[in-house]
DNA sequence: TTGCGAAAGATTGTATACAATGTGCAGCGG
DNA sequence: CCGCTGCACATTGTATACAATCTTTCGCAA
């Protein structure tokens, strides 16, 4: 480890924060291999810290450790993804209705922002950041719903969204759904509890239907995967 | 560390498994302070897989690791004990009605057995094993719907949950709930679903008004929660 | 060439050593 | 007697060493 990678170093959460930022952002695909060793050298500490970070990430699901093997960034199975995607269905939509009632100009004026930036960040080709944002635009409802516990679950079902994305995400529907972030500002900003829980509703189920969870995609399936089951 | 220890050294997944029975069953109460190398003396192994194993309980916030301080059993506040109810109510009373159309004679068999042994450590006077055998019934029911992502936060939320019984919990309705898993019991095994949804909601309802969450019982208040802030 | 097997290399799993930090007690001054 | 300072102890945080395991490669024979 150099001296400029010591400078950076930080604690296991901070790393673990950077790495899923990373994969959040699709720059970590997944399936890549996190060599203990390797992320320790980057960021300047020993692999204690990292495997801490790595545990973490696992306990989120955005890392799969295998024993002796080491840590992947996880590929969800279309049954995963499904069922990543069906519990958002039952916490986010009522989690929605509450943040309508508890709605401040400051909290519009931060959901405001999150959605200028996806656009700015949409406008400007960086895919990644702006698939990025778009999660924070649902963890930053669960913030305001005042509900910790929801809050952790989303945040951890944003992330494993991110993931599904990355491997079922059908081109055809690039728009974005940034339209859909917007109504959802608008019912929040008017308190519309009721309109806000549907919308969210509906924005969940079209955010399924973008994704191709019939089959794996054939690119990326490996030939383990065609000829091994 | 002695040799009858280190005969049942385990991974840490067992360790954290073995640490989060015993929480569950109020053997451990919380504040607990947990150190590192007693708890790797008992189980027989180092520091290293106590840490790791306390990481994990600490994601599933059974523990609360305090830097520099320790790991303590955790304590939840009144809010934090809400907003685990709030989630459960989100969660399980769909769960319910999925699992109602999943159903198979097999899983009602494990289902009235958890009953019954629920039922003998009660009356055997064994409350934290009933109490633990109680919260198993609800973590079945997530596993019968098959739905892996519901099933895990369900799992983390009773866990969480029998920590807040610890802390809240009121003598006063000392039936404990018997009857609501036998009527779930049935609603589930005529597949009806509508039924068995009403009545996890009923009662999740009925666990959190049997809690005292109005104010800290006075007894568990520390002088510093009283004269601090 | 292909297939098998063993050894070398790479990586993870665990224990231990040392550093950093927090805690408590003893002694001192007021 | 009370409160403060500082030292000794206890505990956690991190790095490193070694063991266990997996992967790859090389050699050899069919």
């Amino acid at each position: 480890m150099d001296d400029a990678a010591r400078a950076l170093a930080g604690t296991s959460e901070t790393i673990a924060g950077r790495l899923a930022i990373a994969i959040h952002e699709h720059r970590l695909a997944p399936g890549t291999k996190l060599v203990e060793e390797d992320v320790g050298d980057i960021y300047g500490v020993s692999r204690t810290v990292v495997r801490a970070a790595l545990q973490k990430l696992s306990h989120e699901r955005l890392v799969t450790m295998k024993r002796n093997r080491g840590a992947f960034v996880s590929e969800p199975t279309i049954r995963e993804a499904r069922e990543v995607f069906e519990a958002r269905s039952l916490l986010e939509p009522r989690t929605a209705r509450s943040a309508a009632d508890r709605m401040t100009p400051a909290d519009l004026d931060i959901l405001s922002r999150h959605i200028d930036a996806e656009h700015a960040a949409l406008h400007s080709g960086d895919m990644g950041r702006a698939l990025r944002l778009s999660g924070l635009f649902h963890i930053e409802i669960a913030r305001i719903a005042d509900q910790g516990t929801i809050y952790n679950f989303v945040t951890q079902l944003v992330a494993q969204s991110s993931l599904v994305i990355a491997l079922y995400w059908q081109r055809r529907s690039a728009l974005c759904e940034s339209h859909a972030h917007h109504a959802l500002l608008r019912a929040l900003s008017d308190r519309d509890g009721a309109q806000a829980e549907d919308l969210m509703k509906g924005h969940l189920l079209d955010l399924v239907s973008s994704l191709d969870l019939r089959q794996k995609p054939a690119a990326l399936k490996t030939l383990r995967d065609v000829l091994l089951p």
